[in-house]
DNA sequence: GCTCGGCGAGAACGGCCCTCTCCTGTGGCG
DNA sequence: CGCCACAGGAGAGGGCCGTTCTCGCCGAGC
């Protein structure tokens, strides 16, 4: 372990050495990464382009526009494409959500955007609207955020497989977005604005897990695709509330936010 | 839809008709439940054996002592054996956890001890307790309750797939569990128990869907395995009293579960 | 005895992931 | 200009799996 002392030499000279070296296989690493991208793109198109579907690496190969030769050479397998796409879908989901509660102060106001935004993200074929059918491929390596954001309702899909089968990659793709959700727990209850006592690690798990897979619950009722918009509300409200008889002594921020939430359905 | 009025004919005439042809078919019905009965023993032995793993219908089949051929005789697919084994897993978990709250009164606590139960089952690797190895194959159609109660965390595994990739399939199958909830919370809420203005077969669904796929927040939150056992009280107090400020008319039993749930981890 | 339906055995097929081999285009070098 | 090294495309092939199909056995009824 940490044997790269071995070719030690002085700052200086290693410094220009690793210059020329890097010279050297900047344009090597400037293509790699730009070929690897396109394989993310090409799994990315086709999961937008017919959403539920499981492509195959067949379909990720031909639309690249690259062999399965390469494929092999960037990915150690399918599964190891699936955790990339799924890493940067979480990073940018993340961001996306944090930007959207970018002008928020209160801190429970931030909690309640973040969950909803991210809600509303994970929503199947609720996406940000547009369609990125033919977006454009080969940027840069951080750069595809909105697409990546748009198959985050797919990513779903995978997301199961990742957290059975592989429990620690799967905790570490979703580390961005538990920290970030674990800090606004922390700055709500810092504020005072929800209890004492609560493991913000475990809630977090609990929140994100059913925020993620929330139109689970929707299929076990029964209530099919219909629902759509109101149940963020319903899904906070039930949060921040819970099931028991209110005592009457809550404040009244509550109460009206309860009656948005479920205004007798007409049905 | 509704085409079978075709066949209809006088009532008589038909009844001894039908008696007949069941007395014929009789025997042949039994042994092919039967036969039918050795296949979902087999795959249940498989999911005991090695919980996680998939098993290949090539399995079932060896086990079963069958052919392939009858396999698909008796399913239309993998698939319809897995929705068979799903469905008989609801219902015997629905009937575990009815069991289990049968002599509590009180509407609040037997929701608690239904959710507690129901939880306790899902949970992966924490069944009641024995093998069920080799366990008795070949009982009658609705006999081998604890078997499939056992694998009902194995369950979970396929649960997702059948939710995504056929949710109508899933809701029917899911119907019992549901129903039962759902009264119990009407029942909960006509004692007062919950507050009202919920949608019940919405909070049935969240709540179903949260307790069923809880393990995925441990592994979404990185805290891998190690849980186990206080987690169904965090989350059922999590549940009644939600995330909000305590306006301090809780009782008292709020904060000693709270406490038990943070010891600020040493690591 | 002879046929006929049920069923076991298992070959065959197609789709998938992955490996491996062949071969071409390209760029550096004498 | 000829040569070599090598990245990368094309695609055949192997293994696994679900599914289908064919064959042959065996017991029951005419």
């Amino acid at each position: 372990m940490s044997g790269d002392s071995i070719e030690e030499e002085n700052p200086q000279e290693s410094s220009w050495r690793e210059m020329a070296v890097a010279r050297s296989l900047d344009p090597a690493r400037a293509r790699a990464e730009q070929r690897l991208q396109r394989f993310l793109d090409a799994a990315m198109e086709l999961m937008a382009a017919s959403p539920g579907r499981e492509f195959t690496v067949q379909e990720v190969v031909e639309r690249s526009g690259q062999s399965l030769r390469s494929f092999y050479q960037y990915f150690a397998g399918k599964h190891e494409l699936l955790l990339a796409l799924f890493e940067e879908s979480v990073r940018s989901s993340t961001a996306q959500v944090l930007a959207h509660i970018d002008g928020v102060d209160d801190p429970l106001e931030r909690l309640r955007g973040f969950t909803s935004e991210y809600y509303r993200i994970c929503r199947p074929s609720r996406g940000t609207g547009r369609g990125t059918e033919r977006g454009g491929a080969g940027r840069g390596v951080g750069g595809s955020a909105d697409g990546a954001a748009n198959a985050a309702s797919a990513m779903a899909d995978f997301a199961q497989q990742l957290l059975t089968r592989h429990p620690a990659e799967a905790a570490r793709a979703f580390a961005p977005l538990v920290s970030t959700y674990e800090s606004l727990l922390d700055a709500a209850a810092d504020a005072g604005a929800i209890r004492d006592g609560l493991d913000h690690r475990r809630i977090t798990g609990v929140v994100l897990q059913a925020v993620m897979f929330n139109s689970f619950a929707d299929t076990i009722s029964g209530s099919s695709v219909e629902p759509a918009e109101p149940s963020a509300e319903g899904l906070w409200e039930l949060l921040t509330s819970g099931l028991a008889a209110a005592p009457a002594t809550k404040p009244s921020a509550t109460k009206s936010a309860a009656r948005r939430g479920t205004p007798r359905r007409p049905s």
